[in-house]
RNA sequence: GGCCCCAUCGUCUAAUGGUUAGGACAUCGCCCUUUCACGGCGGUAAUAUGGGUUCGAAUCCCGUUGGGGUCACCA
């Protein structure tokens, strides 16, 4: 446990969608900060005006709040610290940077993206090592800067990084780091539209919201030093830091759209349950040290530590978020699925007032230990839902044969003199019927599955039986008789 | 290419100098079940590579190889 309470953030710019790798990084912070009992903070990084996507923050925020991840402060709820959008600290910023042009820290650059451009071709023909901005407008005199500054042409401001000498920090997970100050970049700090990049933005802000932990993508390692910089460039102190591995593609590769799905959004309209999700994503890069893998929660944050985070990228690997979603699918009670079930009963237009709750329950009890999702009672048993209309050929072929239709209609005849039946009666009844008959059990059984529900697999018959009721399973043999040819 | 990070079964991972290298998903086989699942039992399958250090290395150090990230007025 760490004596201050942690203050930790999800600082997602907003371009459309939470990412899965996004997910990943909230609920580590979140996870993180509630084992600790600290802030879990929502920050929108949307410092960039061509990429803003409209609705991209609504959307973010409901994917989030959909996983359970539910933060303290952020910019629909407040906080003591906000505003918690970037582009309402714009002032912040700009202040921020002049107090570093004061220092010598900063600087005005006023080149033109032609010559920088330039520059960078040049550099590249002369084969040098590291594409690097030539500090050209550093050594412009006061006159010059003034003038410009004064004719209103474009000028970015520029973080000046002395040369030769180590940049060191710790990260938690990585452990010591170090980069050479050759091979930082003048980075832009403010951009000629007057908005913050990224780096000096999170800087600022994490120092002014008072952010103890940054926990992030791997992606951010790099650029790091620039942030250790800014934080001893204002003489702040300097937050811990956690790098977490990225989520790949089965290839390896960084987690794309190209290879699949990677929006929450998506996973949800395909039916996965929010803690399977969840629970997945937690064990990208994460264990306990134990064999334990079903977890709600609740446990992740009792267990969760960032010590325990992996540092190799992990494979974001399907077969085994169908299995955790099956889970979590099977544990929960027959009563829980119900409005799931319904909500997808409406989807497949369905006539909702044809089945009672009764009804719908016995459904889920029987099919429960067959299913990976909850839509998978309409697709799996679409036989309760409405009369088979077509039979599986293979069945017929292996099941239906030419004596079938007399052995099943002596079944129907022998079911037509129950009385309420139970799964017993059915069950002796065609115990019985087979007797008389002089033939196995089977020879009833895979016809009669076959009459009722049009497919080969599903729950035991006498289960099915019970579930359809008498009448419509009378119903659905007589038609059957009818309507299957060999 | 420069810089940085990383490396245990196909995949997610356990084993913080001494284990027959463990578990889970996937896969295969058997059992349960006159179906299909669930469940149970079992099998195949990994320390990238070369050097050190050590009585002893998956574990510590160095090299190699491989992979990834990053090198914007994007985050």
């Amino acid at each position: 446990m760490i004596d201050e309470f942690p203050r930790v953030r999800f600082a997602p710019s907003p371009t459309g969608y939470l990412h899965v790798g996004g997910l990943r990084t909230a609920l580590y912070n979140y996870l993180f900060a509630k084992h600790n009992n600290g802030k879990f903070i929502l920050r929108i990084e949307d410092t960039d005006r061509n990429r803003f996507v409209e609705g991209a923050v609504e959307n973010l925020i409901s994917s989030l709040k959909w996983c359970g991840l539910e933060y303290d402060e952020g910019p629909d709820i407040g906080g003591s610290f906000g505003p918690y959008m970037q582009s309402m600290r714009l002032e912040l910023y700009s202040k921020h940077a002049q107090e570093l042009i004061e220092n010598g820290h900063a600087y005005y650059c006023f080149c033109t993206p032609e010559r920088l451009d330039a520059l960078r071709e040049e550099q590249q023909r002369q084969k040098l090592p590291q594409a690097k901005y030539d500090k050209h407008c550093l050594h412009l005199s006061k006159e010059e800067i003034n003038e410009n500054l004064e004719s209103g042409i474009a000028k970015v401001i520029r973080l000046n990084v002395e040369p030769n000498h180590k940049i060191v920090f710790s990260d938690i997970i990585r452990g010591r780091v170090e980069f050479d100050s050759n091979n930082v970049d003048d980075q832009v700090l403010i951009k000629s539209d007057g908005y913050p990049t990224y780096h000096l933005a999170n800087v600022v802000d994490d120092h002014l919201m008072k952010i103890t932990h940054v926990v992030r993508g791997e992606e951010w390692l790099s650029s790091t030093p620039k942030h250790v910089l800014l934080y001893d460039f204002f003489n702040w102190e300097k937050p811990e830091f956690a790098h977490l591995p990225l989520l790949l593609n089965p290839d390896r590769t960084k987690l794309s759209k190209r290879q699949g799905d990677v929006a929450v959004e998506d996973y949800r309209a395909k039916g996965f349950l929010k803690e399977g999700l969840i629970n997945f994503v937690a064990l990208l890069g994460w264990n306990a040290g134990d064999d334990k893998e079903f977890y709600y929660m609740n446990e992740l944050i009792e267990k969760f530590t960032l010590e325990r985070v992996n540092k190799a990228g992990a494979v974001f690997d399907l077969d085994k978020l169908n299995w955790l979603n099956a889970e979590h699918l099977r544990k929960k009670s027959d009563e829980e699925i119900l409005p799931m079930l319904k909500e997808e009963i409406i989807r497949a237009s369905y006539d909702m007032s044809k089945f009672s709750d009764d009804y719908l329950l016995k459904i889920i009890s029987t099919m429960k230990e067959r299913v990976s999702f909850v839509r998978e009672y309409l697709t799996k048993s679409p036989y309760f839902f409405e009369a088979p209309t077509e039979y599986e050929q293979s069945s017929i072929q292996k099941n239906w044969k030419e004596e079938t239709p007399e052995q099943i209609s002596k079944l129907y005849d022998a079911f037509t003199k129950l009385n309420n039946p139970t799964k017993e009666d059915y069950e002796i009844a065609l115990a019985k019927t087979a007797e008389e008959l002089n033939i196995g059990k089977g020879k009833l059984i895979h016809p009669l599955r076959l009459s009722v529900s049009g497919i080969s697999t599903g729950p035991g018959v006498f289960d099915l039986l019970v579930t359809l009721g008498k009448e419509e399973t009378l119903k659905r043999i007589k038609t059957a008789i009818g309507k299957i040819k060999i």
